[in-house]
DNA sequence: TGTACATCAGTGAACGCGCGTTCACTGATGTAC
DNA sequence: TGTACATCAGTGAACGCGCGTTCACTGATGTAC
């Protein structure tokens, strides 16, 4: 059997790509996106700055490679918590919990995707496609949900955005710190938002 | 009668320094506020750098006033929606309709507030503050609304934070420009987000 | 009204820092015969 | 198995840019007598 394996440049080159994206999301966690710096990655992994450039065209280059990365990772979370042996209502709790699990394990790559738009960046086109892919469970479960309930599908289309823009709205908030001085708990708030679009209104 | 003004001193100071903040408010309109700088502002006033330091500490100082300036402007708004001679239902309607108004007449404005944090910047105590009496319109007409429904001031409290959070939700996403290939219309999903709260649930 | 003085807005040079990106190069690693 | 060659990761110097901030200074404006 001729096996088949990657050459040792080849590997080393994708270690090497692995390791550098990783710290930029470290240095994302750490200061966000505008801290993002080439030559500061590789000062860390004991590189000089141009040799990055073996592995990425552009700063701008490797930043869409993190929200897209960011992207397919959260839709795989999404898509993951499709099931049919669930009710519908099952099926959205578990979204909207996955998501929250998903934001607060690192604010700064929710935010990456959801907060306020880096200055002078387009997001590539394949970025949408993976926004699609993130909501479209939703919308499959709302829509699910509307069968019980006799519903139009104009309903449950503006009803799935609503359970998004709800969710994004304690989220977002609570990532930007704007709950710690107000005796609230996050959690309950963002409960009681899930339910408020399954129960309806 | 001795006519106190001010000396003329003061009053080229006090206008060198409104023009500050509106080239300030001009840079972060086009750029946001990662791209405030100091150095920019004196040459677009025809003045170097330095000249800056006669009128504002540190720019971190320019970036104080401008947050709290926003905060109050912000404050003004909700406070002049205070009516009594109008129903809360009326009030809370005029609060996020003001809100919006406010909001999309300049982004990165209502972005500097409850968008993405600015990474190593404390805003200071009186925007907490400043925050409250934004806040405090809201909540006292939800209180007044529950009134008539025999309501517990917790659940009113509540019902407030998540008025509050359902409108930034669908605000931060539309001037993030996440709904731009989403066949929706932002202000329809605004109107039934202002209605949810007030019929309840 | 005129003169001496104090105030203070603004300059220009400089410091130290960081950034993305290019380019000609060295030297190690792989490949082909 | 050994040699010639091609590939290519990484370097170091450089470019041009921008930033916030300091400092000693000039010169105009205001104030006090």
């Amino acid at each position: 059997v001729p096996e088949t394996v990657d050459s040792p440049r080849v590997r080393y080159r994708r270690q090497v790509r692995a390791e550098v994206l990783d710290h930029a999301w470290l240095q994302i966690a750490t200061a966000g996106v505008s801290a993002l710096s080439l030559k500061a990655i590789a000062a860390e992994l004991g590189l000089t700055g141009p040799a990055l450039y073996r592995y990425f065209a552009s700063r701008d280059e490797l930043l869409t490679e993190l929200i897209l990365t960011a992207y397919a990772d959260l839709a795989q979370v999404a898509e993951a918590c499709v099931d049919h042996r669930q009710t519908p209502v099952r099926q959205l709790e578990g979204l909207a919990v996955e998501l929250r699990h998903w934001a607060l394990a690192r604010p700064q790559r929710y935010l990456l995707l959801y907060g306020t738009p880096v200055p002078g960046y387009r997001a590539p086109p394949e970025a949408t496609a993976l926004a699609g892919r993130i909501f479209a469970p939703v919308h499959a479960a709302v829509r699910a949900l509307g069968d019980g309930q006799r519903e139009q599908q104009g309903d449950a289309y503006l009803r799935s955005v609503t359970f998004w823009t709800r969710l994004h709205g304690v989220l977002s908030l609570e990532l930007a710190g704007h709950f710690s001085g107000m005796d609230l708990d996050p959690e309950a708030l963002y409960r009681n938002e899930i339910q408020s679009v399954i129960t309806g209104r």
